[in-house]
DNA sequence: ATGAACACCTGACTGC
DNA sequence: TGCAGTCAGGTGTTCA
């Protein structure tokens, strides 16, 4: 669940965190979807020195050039309490406080770098879509001649980081773009449309908190929903009537490349 | 190189 | 109640 909003959500969270020397980490299993590192207790007597976010990994800066690296994956969430049995890691600071990382199916990831930012998960990402190096001009350059659907090139991370499954429903549905267009056939204008409405999205997502589902997955650090599902036009909504005072059309729901996409074929062309 | 399918894992929900 | 089937925020790997 969590994309860029929900990931710079928790990231803000863990700002709180700042300062607090870190006493000892618990494992209560070895891997996540890979193995955690040898070393990871190693993070034991350092401080947290700031929080980053790239794409939808969180980059936890610690003292002696240290980062602990973490991505949630589709159900992972940093809490302070302890929830049960899918409390995978739990970090105690030297102020008998502690964070607790709990994920249900394990889709998340844990690991460690040594110095910079040099990490096999990171260096082959795509731009920033809230940073000011990316444009509607660099979108559309970035989709000339992809033969995917514009839905599936939004999600592709290479093209731009930090959208997923729900978020890419959203900006399509505001630009007006069907998700089934080919990338390669979105024209100039209409590649800057979903850029402006990826900051739209993206930006009053943030400051919802995110988006918490149903199923109560995803919650802020401090156990807050997210509360951008209000906004929902198009995700999850199949059936419902569209938005659009002017349309009579009912939100369709199509599978892309095994993954849900919601739409009005009336008001996305 | 590109795009689709598969794999990883648990839990919630639906229908019989 | 139980059981089988479907679906869920992501992404690295495999296959055509
Ligand atoms: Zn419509």
């Amino acid at each position: 669940m969590p994309e860029l909003p929900e990931v710079e959500t928790v990231r803000r969270g863990l700002l709180g965190l700042i300062g607090k020397e870190i006493l000892a980490v618990e494992l209560n299993r070895t891997n996540l979807r890979f193995p955690f590192p040898e070393d990871m207790d190693s993070i034991a007597g350092r401080k947290i020195l700031s929080v980053d976010r790239r794409a939808k990994y969180l980059l936890i800066r610690l003292e002696n050039d240290l980062t602990l690296l973490s991505h949630l994956g589709m159900t992972g969430r940093f809490g302070y309490d302890l929830e049960g049995k899918h409390d995978h890691v739990i970090i105690d600071f030297v102020d008998g406080s502690r964070l607790v990382y709990t994920d249900p199916r394990r889709f998340g990831i844990m690991d460690l770098i040594h110095g910079g930012d040099d990490h096999k998960l990171l260096n082959h990402l795509g731009p920033e879509p809230l940073d000011s190096g990316w444009s509607g001009s660099q979108l559309y350059q970035s989709l000339r001649g992809r033969n995917v659907s514009i839905k599936s090139a939004l999600l592709d991370q290479k093209i731009v980081v930090g959208i997923g499954n729900i978020y890419a429903s959203e900006i399509l549905f505001r630009a007006g773009v069907s998700p089934k267009r080919l990338a390669k056939n979105v024209s100039k204008k209409k590649a800057e449309e979903i850029y402006n409405q990826t900051q739209i999205v993206l930006l009053t997502a943030i400051e919802a908190g995110g988006s918490t589902l149903r199923d109560g997955q995803f919650k802020q650090i401090d156990g807050n929903l997210g509360y951008f599902p209000h906004e929902f036009a198009a995700y999850d909504r199949e059936g419902e009537n569209c938005v659009s005072v002017e349309c009579a059309n009912t939100i369709k729901r199509v599978v892309q490349s095994g993954r849900s996409t919601f739409f009005c074929s009336h008001c996305q062309r």
